[in-house]
DNA sequence: GTAACTGCAAAATATTTGCATCCTT
DNA sequence: AAGGATGCAAATATTTTGCAGTTAC
């Protein structure tokens, strides 16, 4: 079930506007995780680059959304399921990323584990980030 | 114990240059991993950005140094110590970040943990982040 | 000597900042 | 009405490409 936009954001303490409305939207319907660029294209309306920018770092320091890590110098972004649910930030999950058809997505059903690490060394976060072939593209 | 520069970029093919010699040895000699201006920062002769790029292109090509997977929008590199000692490429330890003093390193004695993916799935790569506070910030 | 490497110039791309105007509340 | 958000212009940063001169082998 897809939230309620203008709930999402009002429980954010942002105000509503189109940009902010059409780019969550774009979230909320996508299966991926979105580059700058997709996010770009992906509107109807055609916002300024900076405005995208603007926004999505809103959207971070909200919680809404995170960064998933790559190793190519790409910024990709994806919705915080737990957060848009709670207001809690639990981004515990797995990033898979296919090699063949280069989507990037979040398995919100594979935790990531629990790793030990030699004494003296406090774990703030653990990310995984798994490459391959995806379900579609095997 | 240091393995022999020339030696590195010969067992790779590759032509010995000042560039080529000083910026492995930067690798070689550091703990932590490096970001592109602490490598034109780095060097005592001044290389061209450029020059740069290009060095880390070929290490990256020949599996000298691998890139560490980041949320920031940087980019970091690494050596490779498996494929420095043996030819073979197997980068199958931890990345630690320091969210106190921004340090990245790999912690090579952390192997990544084998996850279960769904069915359809095919696994090439796993790669693990962490990031806290490290041993010599904590 | 030849192929490969470097440095310079410049293009292409990505991100940030300032400011005037417009919109949400 | 007031504060915040947007769009535009422009500054800054990052990465890539072409080419001529230089160097390693």
């Amino acid at each position: 079930m897809i939230p309620n936009i203008e709930d999402v954001l009002k429980r954010n303490r942002l105000s509503v506007t189109d940009s902010r409305r059409e780019i969550l939207e774009l979230f909320l319907k996508s299966e991926n995780a979105l580059a700058h660029h997709d996010i770009e294209s992906g509107t109807s309306e055609k916002y300024d680059r900076v405005t995208v920018y603007r926004t999505l770092q809103v959207f971070m320091e909200k919680g809404i959304i995170h960064i998933i890590p790559t190793s190519d110098n790409s910024v990709k972004y994806a919705l915080c399921k737990d957060n848009c649910e709670e207001g809690h930030h639990h981004d515990d999950h797995v990033h898979f990323r296919c090699i063949s058809c280069g989507v990037t997505s979040c398995l919100e059903d594979v935790q990531v584990p629990l790793i030990r690490l030699p004494r003296g060394f406090k774990i703030q976060q653990t990310e995984v980030i798994i490459s391959g072939i995806c379900k579609a593209c095997g």
